[in-house]
RNA sequence: GCUCCCUUCGUCUAGCGGCCCAGGACACCGCCCUCUCAAGGCGGGAACACGAGUUCGAACCUCGUAGGGAGCGCCA
């Protein structure tokens, strides 16, 4: 049988860090075991459900490249289905009507807690076999088995065993006609042949009541695994305090997707003490039973670290895609600078992100309107600041060639010729091409600015030494 | 209140009874390199929640305790 996972977020807000961690590993466990990854969109509260959280969900798949071999599936349109297997229940004899108000309901939680017991509805209606009627209180209950247990192996948690004691009637098609979400997971999970459930730990307590349905469906029960939270920083839950949340805004904050892939991998998982995972690698080595019991924290510091590894190690050209974006989002046109693709080498051993580097890269593609102070007095201020521009001016006019290495043979000739070391002349060259004193390499930050710039530059500064 | 789950350096983790007076990575500190800033190299401090067992031997197994989390809806 062909392995088949499913993500299935609620469209109630964006794609958050915890739901694409989890997309990750069910798309990664199908991809691993050549199985697929179908995407279902879980809009049965009609009241919180949006289609812009429905294009925000695709949107942040999409970025990240999680594809899905089918779906989305909307469980709006599958109403019909719900129905049919409700009543399937309801001829079998394994659900019943009930006709409680909320009140009532109330009432008996309140006497339950009052035992010492869990709140819950007390299966009253249970045995009455009450027909059907026009009635807003109507619901169809699960007829959930009152002796033994319920086990099930959990794939990251182990063996978990509940006493069917502790489960009580649920609701399987609420008075409005919708079914819930236990009755509508069970049953899209078995229409859509889904052999592995990955999903958040907080539905552990959901799959008891879950499998007692499948039981009763007849249906096989699929493998459950069931991940970890995610933490905030502080180790509290994550939310929009914790600022970025949001999948994209991870993209705009400046990480390539993959860095992000890689680091929400080993958020929980991990291969030996390796840290960079190819997506390939991770489609390789994945299994979701290797994944970690405990909730993890989440840490930008590493986040970032890794961003700047794939900064360093992928194809410039490549990054310079991403970097051109983060150009055009502060407002810089590309064409009016140097090849993106020639700051991105300059620029990616001093930037963690892609938004870091296009601020950096300003000062090659936008005018040089001002110098700072503390940096002019000390480099250009100096009684030998003037003739080594000069002279380095004089060997940037007569280079043949407009080339890195050019450029540093003849910054080192300017020094020669004036009897001095690199620095003295590489210090006055940075505050004159970019009015700071910090830069990359002084042969790359010339050689970014293009020769009729950086002799304009070089004047500029002259003028003021 | 009840049920279930979790617990190795600050953080992510390795470890699945002897290889561990616990390894890697991020962060931090120091040194080196150096035209600035980085990057890089080298080095350093830093953890098995606690208590009982089981065993020749426990981070690894069992049971308690403490702490944390989730759920107990006609929300998903």
């Amino acid at each position: 049988m062909t392995v088949r996972t499913r993500f299935a977020p609620s469209p109630t807000g964006y794609l958050h860090i915890g739901g694409a961690r989890t997309a990750l590993y069910c798309w990664l466990e199908a991809r691993h075991r050549g199985g697929e990854f179908i995407l279902r969109i879980e809009d049965t509260d009609r009241e919180r459900s949006t289609d812009a959280a429905v294009q925000a969900i695709l949107d942040g798949m999409n970025w990240l490249g999680l594809s899905h071999d089918e779906g989305p599936y909307y469980q709006t349109l599958r109403m019909d289905r719900y129905q049919a297997v409700a009543d399937e229940l309801l001829k079998a004899g394994k659900a019943y009507y009930a006709y409680e108000s909320k009140e009532e309901i109330e009432t008996m939680r309140a006497a339950a807690m009052a035992k010492g017991e869990k709140p819950r509805y007390d299966g009253r209606a249970r045995d009455q076999n009450l027909p059907y009627r026009n009635d807003p209180n109507r619901v169809l209950r699960f007829k959930n088995p009152t002796s033994g247990s319920v086990v099930f192996d959990d794939k990251v948690k182990g063996r978990i065993e509940w006493s069917n004691a502790e489960l009580d009637d649920l609701v399987l098609i609420r008075s409005d006609g919708f079914p819930t979400y236990n009755f509508a997971v069970v049953v899209d999970d078995i229409d859509m042949g889904i052999t592995d459930v990955i999903r958040g730990d907080d539905h552990v307590n959901n799959t008891p009541r879950q499998v007692n349905i499948y039981h009763a469906l007849g249906a096989a029960v699929p493998s459950f695994a069931h991940l970890p939270m995610i933490l905030g920083p502080d180790g509290q839950k994550l939310s929009k305090r914790h600022g970025a949340v949001s999948v994209m805004q991870y993209r705009d904050d400046g990480f390539l997707p993959h860095a992000l892939l890689n680091y929400l991998v080993r958020l929980g998982w991990s291969h030996g003490d390796q840290e960079i995972f190819s997506v390939a690698q991770m489609i390789e080595l994945f299994d979701v039973a290797d994944v970690n019991k405990a909730a993890s924290r989440f840490d930008l510091e590493k986040l970032s670290w890794l961003n700047q590894q794939y900064l360093k190690n992928d194809d410039p050209r490549e990054v310079a895609a991403h970097f051109e974006w983060h150009l055009r989002a502060q407002g810089i046109d590309p064409r009016t600078g140097p090849d993106p693709a020639d700051v991105v080498v300059a620029l990616r051993d001093r930037a963690r992100t892609l938004k870091e580097m296009a601020e950096k890269a300003k000062v090659w593609y936008e005018p040089l309107r001002e110098y700072d102070e503390a940096a002019v007095a000390k480099h250009l201020k100096t009684a030998t600041a003037k003739p080594a521009l000069e002279a380095a001016r004089a060997q940037f006019d007569a280079l043949s060639e407009w080339k890195v290495e050019a450029i540093h043979a003849a910054i080192e000739a300017a020094a020669a010729a004036i009897g001095e070391g690199m620095g003295k002349v590489a210090q006055p060259l940075r505050v004159a091409l970019t009015g700071t004193q910090v830069s990359p390499s002084i042969d790359q930050t010339v050689y970014l600015a293009g020769r009729d710039e950086a002799l304009r530059r070089i004047d500029a500064a002259i003028a003021r030494a």
